[in-house]
DNA sequence: CGCTTTTGACCGGCGC
DNA sequence: GCGCCGGTCAAAAGCG
């Protein structure tokens, strides 16, 4: 297990400034507590803007599920029912985090499009940031994919790839991967179906890591549902952030950040991440003593 | 040799 | 009914 991408180590570049310099350890720890407390006092803000943003996110989807007509009129740009519908999932997919009604659940009373809408059991969305130089559509989930087709479709000069799992033969879920039209390093998997196997590590899935951005390490935990997030994580669209050098075959991921968009996701992550840095106090002591013993 | 990928052909749904 | 388009099939090629 390489455990490289959990790189906890904070390169301050303070190594030729402190190293002779006793006396500004202690105006650094004073400051130190000084940045502590403002990133405290961020990450409450923070936590309470995404509070916000998820009860607002509420009251939208409730205001489409009450008036199905704003959907509609939210589609008006296209004339056709089968271009709205395309469309309108495409909106949700680029709308991160509001993508709750992409699932076209065959459940949901409210308007029944077609009869083949009816038999689609779950879909679900999950966008994968790539390096722009890695032309592969491949998505790494955890389960095996093997590839029947690939289309070019109208609305995106991007070839889509078309997976079924190949694990069991009997697997119902396919797998459609496109690059988004707009950024072309965001592969968009859609996923139809449910597996009805266990996940399989034939080909180990990505390592993923919660983290904000690619650069802030974070703990790993309750990363684990997240590569089954095709069939557990309903009603949220995922970006997983798949840094691959550029060097690298698609199939090599070396590492990878995610991003998850649903609100509550997000809480636990900004929980997580502030806990690390301002309320753990052994974050400061050992920066500190890091610092008091470089400057030694 | 077996599995996977590629790619052109085919099929069905839908709009005009 | 015709044409367009997305999705699937299946033979051929590629690869380990």
């Amino acid at each position: 297990m390489e455990p490289a991408w959990v790189d906890t180590t904070l390169d301050l570049n303070i190594n030729p400034c402190f190293r002779t310099n006793k006396a500004m350890s202690g105006v650094l720890v004073e400051e130190l507590n000084r940045v502590s407390a403002e990133n405290k006092k961020l990450t409450e803000m923070l936590t309470v803007l995404c509070e916000q943003y998820y009860s607002l996110q509420h009251q939208f989807m409730e205001l489409v599920n009450k008036n199905p007509e704003i959907e509609t009129t939210a589609a008006a740009t296209t004339s056709s029912s089968k271009k709205r519908k395309a469309e309108w999932e495409d909106y949700g997919a680029n709308m991160i985090g509001f993508s709750g009604n992409t699932e076209t659940s065959s459940s949901d009373d409210g308007s029944p499009k077609t009869p083949k809408d009816c038999i689609k059991p779950k879909v679900s969305r999950v966008q994968v940031r790539t390096n722009p130089s890695d032309n592969s559509l491949i998505v790494r989930d955890g389960y095996q994919w093997r590839k029947y087709g690939q289309k070019v479709t109208r609305d995106n000069p991007c070839p889509r790839a078309y997976f079924k799992c190949s694990f069991a033969p009997s697997c119902p879920v396919k797998k459609k991967v496109q690059r988004s039209a707009e950024d072309p390093s965001i592969l968009v998997a859609t996923y139809e179906g449910e597996h009805n196997h266990h996940e399989h590590h034939r080909s180990p899935p990505a390592e993923i890591s919660l983290s904000s951005n690619n650069n802030t390490p974070s703990s790993n935990t309750g990363s684990g549902p997240v590569s089954s997030a095709p069939t557990k994580a309903l009603a949220s669209t995922v970006t997983l952030e798949l840094l691959q050098p550029a060097g690298l075959g698609g199939d090599e991921t070396e590492r990878a950040a995610l991003q998850i968009d649903a609100p509550a996701i997000q809480q636990i992550l900004v929980h997580q991440m502030a806990a690390s840095l301002s309320r753990d106090p052994n974050f400061t002591a050992a920066l500190a003593a890091a610092i008091s013993g470089r400057a030694v």
